[in-house]
DNA sequence: CCCCGTAAAAATGTATACATTTTTCAAAAG
DNA sequence: CTTTTGAAAAATGTATACATTTTTACGGGG
């Protein structure tokens, strides 16, 4: 595991709580590493919301922040969808039968982590929108994605919405495998607004 | 001026070219430094789209892209009239005076560098949408932007186009001290668009 | 003639040491 | 008692030196 995947764990894991001013050496003495690795992953975590700026130099673990999330996931909303339009003409049979087996992969394992849960969602997604190749479209969308994992903790892990959002995903993929992108992306576009809508409540909820 | 700025601006115009491959070791010696400021500039370089990965090491001045021009017009087509729309309410005469300011500056000014528009034009939009505070949505605006810069020097500097792109800018400003926000936004988004297709068509014909 | 494996070289990753800047804290002035 | 100032301490920025990985090039085998 790199150190940039250990911090991010840590940060994911509450082991380094909102408010935490960062300091290098102190990281460089936990990690058990110097400060130049520690710096190169700082910076990387900045640029992709996992830490904030703090007053002239250092870094803080920003707050969690219902309007951020709002905005991912507007952003996301308008993005994503235009993304798999461009898609949907270039799948192939077989990145379909990839996408498909990711989803059936998280149908057959019961109890993943919120974790698991969020990094396999974003494989099917991540998979139909390549095909598009629309590598700077792709790559704001994937920073955007990245972003959001900061809140996955708060995703709901009930049955019962992990089953809204399967049914919603198999929905999209016989969709794109009829030919319709169209009725795809709206169906992609209302997928991420629910979620959004489901995540912006836990957060007000636990956080009240 | 710092590394990174010195970096960009050789990038900018021409001294490092598309296509090169970029040394750690050759840059600290080309610009004095030792490899640690360095690698602290590619990085960001590379997240703000003037560098590519090359292979599993390194990275790469990239080649310029319509299709990575058509992208970048279009998130910014998207997103940023709904940030004006969000920053419409929260307009005070301070910071609608200030916007104005830089527009007339541009105005005194004939013969600014492609640079130095684009930088000015940036301050416009920058100040306007701040007033949003919505600082997620905003960051992934300006960090379009900076994307975008990289295109600069094929922006039309024809002084025919530079009138419109201002008188533009002025309707904009005008619609939001009458406080109608909707029209500002739409305003926006065509000027967005015009200016897309401008620059793409630049790009195509002194490149074919 | 081409391909592959291996060793040398070149490039990047990381540690340590030093330089510079920022912050902190205490003492003195108002 | 509050504010200010300045020196010590702490943190970050940078240089040099070493470690590891990747690339390159050469020679032998197929």
């Amino acid at each position: 595991m790199t150190l940039y995947e250990q911090i991010k764990s840590d940060l994911q894991q509450g082991r380094l709580r909102p408010g935490t001013v960062l300091k290098q050496t102190e990281l460089a003495q936990r990690y058990n590493v110097s400060r130049i690795p520690v710096r190169d992953a700082l910076q990387r975590l900045k640029s992709e919301g996992w830490l904030a700026p703090h007053g002239k130099r250092g870094v803080a673990v920003p707050q969690f922040d219902p309007l951020e999330v709002e905005d991912l996931y507007w952003m996301r909303a308008q993005l994503e969808p235009l993304l798999l339009r461009f898609a949907a003409d270039r799948l192939s049979g077989e990145t379909l039968g990839r996408a498909r087996d990711i989803l059936d992969s998280m149908e057959r394992q019961p109890d993943l982590s919120a974790a698991a849960i969020g990094d396999l969602n974003w494989q099917f997604h991540a998979c139909l929108y390549r095909a598009a190749q629309r590598s700077t479209l792709f790559a704001t969308v994937e920073q955007l994605n990245r972003q959001y994992e900061r809140y996955i903790g708060y995703q709901s892990r009930s049955l019962d919405y992990q089953r809204t959002s399967q049914r919603e995903h198999y929905a999209m993929l016989d969709a794109l495998q009829k030919g319709d992108g169209e009725a795809a992306a709206t169906l992609l576009e209302r997928h991420i607004a629910a979620a959004g809508r489901k995540l912006l409540a836990h957060l007000r909820d636990s956080r009240s």
